[in-house]
DNA sequence: ATTATATGTTACATAAAGTAACTAGATTAT
DNA sequence: ATAATCTAGTTACTTTATGTAACATATAAT
């Protein structure tokens, strides 16, 4: 019999995009490189130490780059590489299916 | 100034894909209805515990459904919904970026 | 020296996931 | 009748991940 089982290619982009709010910084950073204070408002719930996990691991992976900008105060900047900008196109798809059938609590 | 902000549906979608083992399980049932023992094996690294779990979760959203054949022994099977089936698209825009950008470490 | 600002870190608490043994209900074998 | 088997889970307990809030560091302006 032949078992079905999984590419381990796809079971380690979800080793990722299975991760709390990592599919959300992603989305955020492709609208453009943002700061570690930015993303913090963009997605208020989750916390500067999640945030910083998070930023450590991306940038690991490749997805991101850290760019320090010394002006006073300093800046840094989160941008995504080639490698974080082609997951717009899965983000994509994911927003897509959110629309259609996702209904939201009325308030 | 305007505040760039996620859209409230596209956060509810990783409230579940962001979930450990979700993407794996709904990618496993696009490829036909699977019984509780057979996600198990498709997904060694997986506890019953987390699998049970998501089960209940995937079938609260409408997600999935579980079907009971009263046979001998008795076989449960789940199933995707409508819902669930039209995650196919995003999870296969995920599957191109895996295997355009994941490189697997040599054996 | 004091204050201000951005970017984190640290110590501690709670929630999620892992592990391994166990249970329930329905046959089937002894 | 009793014991063994099978699927589909559950339970008690441990470990890991995430949340919270206070603190640290670097730079420059006052």
């Amino acid at each position: 019999m032949i078992k079905f089982s999984l590419c381990p290619r796809y079971e380690i982009a979800f080793e990722l995009l299975g991760k709390k709010w990592t599919g959300l910084i992603i989305r955020s950073l492709l609208d453009g490189p943002k700061r570690f204070s930015a993303l913090s408002e963009i997605i208020p719930h989750m916390s500067a130490k999640v945030l910083a996990d998070r930023f450590k691991e991306l940038e690991r992976l490749g997805i991101i780059v850290r760019n320090v900008y010394p002006e006073t105060p300093v800046r840094i900047e989160y941008c995504l590489t080639e490698k974080g900008k082609a997951l717009q196109p899965a983000l994509d798809e994911i927003q897509k299916w959110a629309e259609n059938w996702i209904t939201l609590d009325p308030p």
